[in-house]
DNA sequence: ATGTGC
């Protein structure tokens, strides 16, 4: 049945229902955060009837949610959080995504935006000569299995004791760069050798590594505790496991399909392939899940080794990239929050939403607790990204979550319909916005215009009480696959 | 997203 207007409910601003009584299948109602303008836009695609399928999944509790930056993806839309109840309810691959613990990371310097200008076009090209991209690409580090066993189970430790990392950036990672229910073992042979040589690499699609300044500063107290100003240069890197974390994925999608009817499973779409978190395949994917997270959080502290490197090779040694922050938004986390008003562990699936605790998260650095979570929102290529902070409120609205970018809009075919790649390079080169990427194929599928306008989505759930507005960024330089 | 696809 087609989802109109008419079967949404307004709960309040910027908060929409579907309800329970939709589709008998549904164990709780479904809940959109968004404008009513993005709703309209969400509208457009299969988001919604994915949103109801997922509100059919064994154990949910609460609601099933999407963010306002949501499109379709495989079974479960992007920009979803499902949380079930802990340890008998469902654990769904489909609910984290292909790209295990893709995220964003911010680094910052203390360079001013003035003061390097004229090295944009240079800083551009040695970053993308420091950074592998693109599609199957390998880098440098050759991984041994006892080594990838390492990066499993340690997370970004690895790369601190290898030479590739900075102790100092563990404490300003999200669950610090590692998840320890991680184990080897439970990750194949296939997947270890094709992540083998994938450390620092960024990959292709909408992975990036960018140079933006500060443009804009919202709260002055969250911003000082942050580390932020107006005109200072910043680093944004966006990627994931790779083709790693792929196979992972593959693997336990295949074997949860078969495996469902043991456990008298019937979900609507296959691809909402799930099993009980307590047995035994939902205990293995559990934990080769988080050995990819880990093998993720290890790649994003390769990589900011690598653009340190970019930076010293251009601006001289000892010009110091601070990590601000690294967050993962595809991923499962085993967290407490109010159900049904008593507080209860729950298994929460973020797919292309961002963990976004409020103030007195104790896992958070002393020096943003007082202030919540740091959440990464990176818009479009050429547009602007955001620093929001975390709030009380989205526990109550989100299980702790947000949104995590600005949404695509349009297909990667549509797109590349739509752009000319070379003429939408120069033209963000006559703004100063320099772009080193593999292919203009990439550029094309990758233009603003495929991308909702991320002012919006940043607008709802600023509006919705879910996060805070800390400062908004602009990029100069950007390196893509 | 991904050695683009059973």
């Amino acid at each position: 049945m087609k989802i109109t207007k008419a079967h949404i409910n307004k709960l309040e601003d910027y908060l929409w229902e579907i309800p329970k009584s939709f589709k008998p299948q549904m164990r709780v109602p479904a809940r959109v955060l968004a404008s009513e303008p993005l709703l309209d836009a969400i509208m457009e695609d299969r988001s919604l009837a994915q949103l109801v399928n997922v509100a059919s999944l064994p154990g949910i509790v609460g609601a099933s949610l999407v963010m306002p930056d949501v499109h379709e993806g495989y079974g479960f839309p992007i920009g979803g959080v499902a949380a079930t109840s802990y340890p008998e309810g469902a654990i769904s691959p489909g609910g984290i995504g292909y790209d295990i613990n893709c995220g964003v990371r911010l680094m910052v310097s203390d360079q001013k935006i003035h003061t390097i200008r004229d090295n944009l076009e240079e800083l551009a090209k040695e970053l993308y000569a420091q950074i592998p991209s693109g599609m199957g690409k390998g880098g440098q580090i050759r991984l041994s299995s006892k080594d990838m066993d390492t990066v499993l189970s340690k997370g970004a430790q690895w790369a601190v004791a290898n030479g590739y990392g900075a102790e100092e950036d563990l404490a300003f990672m999200e669950s610090k760069g590692r998840l320890p229910n991680a184990d080897p073992s439970m990750v194949s042979d296939m997947a270890k050798k094709r992540g083998s040589n994938q450390l620092g690499t960024i990959g292709s699609g909408n992975h990036f590594v960018e140079v933006d300044y500060v443009e804009e500063i919202y709260d002055d107290d969250i911003a000082e505790a942050f580390g932020l100003y107006e005109g200072q240069v910043v680093v944004l890197i966006h990627t994931g496991s790779r083709g790693l974390g792929h196979q992972v994925a593959t693997d336990y999608i295949r074997k949860m399909m078969s495996a469902m009817a043991n456990y008298n499973i019937e979900v609507p779409d296959r691809e909402l392939c799930c099993v009980p978190f307590n047995s035994s395949e939902g205990q293995d994917y559990f934990k080769a899940m988080c050995a990819a997270a880990n093998f993720a959080w290890c790649n994003r502290e390769v990589i900011s080794w690598e653009v340190r490197t970019a930076w010293q090779n251009i601006f001289g040694p000892d010009i110091p990239l601070k990590l601000m922050y690294d967050v993962a938004h595809n991923i499962a986390k085993i967290e407490t929050h109010k159900v049904n008003g008593q507080e209860a562990e729950v298994i929460v699936h973020r797919k292309g939403a961002t963990r976004a605790f409020g103030p007195g998260f104790e896992e958070l650095p002393l020096i943003y607790k007082d202030h919540g979570q740091p959440v990464i929102i990176p818009g479009s290529m050429g547009t602007c990204s955001y620093v929001l902070a975390g709030t009380a409120k989205s526990r109550e609205l989100t299980f702790g979550s947000c949104c995590h970018g600005a949404g695509r809009r349009l297909s990667r075919t549509a797109a590349k319909k739509q752009v000319n790649a070379p003429v939408l390079k120069e033209r963000l080169k006559d703004e100063g916005i320099f772009i080193e990427a593999g292919s203009f194929k990439g550029i094309a599928e990758e233009a603003p215009i495929a991308y909702k306008d991320v002012n919006m989505v940043v607008d709802t759930v600023r509006e919705s009480g879910i996060a805070k507005r800390v400062a908004k960024l602009r990029p100069v330089a950007v390196v893509k696959g």
